[in-house]
DNA sequence: CATGAATGAGTCTTCATTCAT
DNA sequence: CATGAATGAAGACTCATTCAT
């Protein structure tokens, strides 16, 4: 029986790896030391470096969406879900800085595959509710949801930039941000 | 003496070939080949391949200063500074959206020399100085550099990527970005 | 007590394999499987892989022999010798076509040990004592063992590459490659 | 410009090579070792292990056809054919055993292309010419050109293992073989 | 100066072998 | 005894770099 174990220290190496040096730069028996496993067992796992970097991509990509898409509160109106999914955004760059820029710097990478494409969808959908709703109710304008995915997930690249200078990212900046995207996606009052 | 225009279409095959697979999974033979130039012409002016990595990024760095960081007209108040600022930018992304992705995923690349970190430090003291004007009139929160860069370079990254799969940046977005960006830096009123 | 059984199953598995692929071609688990057996229960039988070629090889031969190098008929001339020999060959080629193939293909092979230079030894006995029997009646050609064993088998591995592609070997030819064979090692009347 | 002389040591490394060890226990720097040849030279004129397989055999294969179908004199008959074309092979594989033996070994290798099929179609095309030429004349049985190839290279095949042990194949031996073939191949008279 | 054939260090990947279950 | 997940040495192949033309 394969453990489980194993797989995940191979994602996390990985992720290290990867981001440190990028994915053509990372060399196999880097990861696995990184991972504290042989490179044959890279290969139990993944068929190919391709396919740990697709695995890798995929991964982190449902973890984002699954952070940041959870469900909004029964009352949340359009502008507290924004909030929230903006929050939720930067919370992930807190929590994981290594994965937030893997995700900012591999996002076109070649070996994504179907996967990373049906996760992209899916934040775009999650997007695309948010925009419908918004602009039902006459407080967004209309916006293609890759334009609000690009916004929210742009800006905060650029703080997690900042970051990686800085160390950490202000809790005012993340609060300005908020009400700044707000004002660039909100009918005009 | 060498002949500059070699130097320029090398520059110019590496930057579509870097953009399109990245640095590691660029072989020389192919900016040869992308460049009409024989293999041995490229270490003629480059001495190697993180040589011809590193001139191609500060050489687009320095480009993206020039147009950023022109001067401002005499009348100009730092609302307006910020604003030309941000369609300078965005025009940079415009004209030279292979050279724009480029920068933004090779930033934090192994071979970023010397002159890629000095490019770095004078795009830092042009928002300083935005930075610093805007703070002495009293419009602008007290902000470092690095955050007025990492939000307005996040912002156009995200709109870059955007563009990347809708083929144009709509020029109502880059507006409605100019206002929200304004309301980030700006002290409340 | 080992099983005796598992033992044939992956004698039978690597024939296949070893005939269809070469030695080095053939994995491991590629032969466990064509066994119908776990990868470690082929070393519990054979120390290493080449044991196991080594194994193979001199079963087959061991077995070649046996069927060739049974006694013959009390009343038996060098002549009907010579034709029972042939088609015993023959007999084994088509009963046993992929280990005839085997044979052919691996005889010089570097896992090739004591037991199938021994095996080999034992065939060029037999066929020593074939041409000196001949030889002492005064019907056969002084010849070495060896030119008898290569002429014999030479012209059986020419049959069994037909067969290869015809699917069988017509009796008529191997009916007709018994005469011819005679008359190269008959002394001339 | 590519010089052809590297082409000829490659192949004249690899057959010494792969006819010692076979073609997947030849590790590619062993070749470049014999060829005096980097590594890398050999993928300039090669594409993949397999491919200068293939041009190996299809290239031996080509010069053993071009020696033994070379033209018969105007005078010859079928018998005295078949002697020309028997005595062809055997020089054959008296100048270049090497040879002899890697296209004994490895003709039904995975790697044999179209070029190899090529080859061994033209050489039972030349004993179809000769069979049908025997046949019409009454001299010869009617036979596929399969089975005479088999036949004659399968002896031949027996002879070169034998000289693999001996040293040389006795000319006796080839002269007996000679006319024991064509016993084989004859109507009986 | 330009060229591209040659080089060999370094990469991804395979597979014989081991050993905990 | 049987199993198959784990191991890492070894192999095929790539590609940055050199240098004779």
């Amino acid at each position: 029986m394969i453990a489980l174990g194993k797989r995940l220290k191979i994602l996390d190496g990985a992720l290290a790896v990867f981001e440190a040096k990028g994915f053509h730069a990372a060399a196999v028996p880097e990861i696995a030391a990184a991972s504290s496993v042989a490179v044959g067992t890279i290969y139990r796992h993944f068929p190919t470096k391709e396919a740990l970097g697709e695995a890798l991509l995929a991964a982190w990509q449902e973890r984002f969406n699954a952070d940041v898409l959870a469900p909004y509160p029964a009352t949340a109106t359009p502008r507290a879900a924004l909030r929230l999914t903006w929050r939720r955004m930067a919370g992930f760059a807190r929590s994981f800085p290594a994965a937030q820029r893997f995700l900012d710097l591999h996002h076109h990478a070649s070996y994504a595959g179907p996967a990373s494409a049906a996760a992209e969808a899916a934040l775009h959908q999650g997007m695309r509710e948010l925009a419908d709703w918004g602009r039902r109710q006459g407080v967004m304008k209309p916006l293609p949801p890759e334009a609000l995915t690009a916004l929210l997930r742009g800006s905060l690249a650029g703080l997690a930039r900042y970051a990686a200078v800085a160390g950490v990212i202000p809790q005012t900046l993340i609060d300005d941000m908020e009400d700044c995207l707000w004002n660039a996606v909100a009918t005009r009052t």
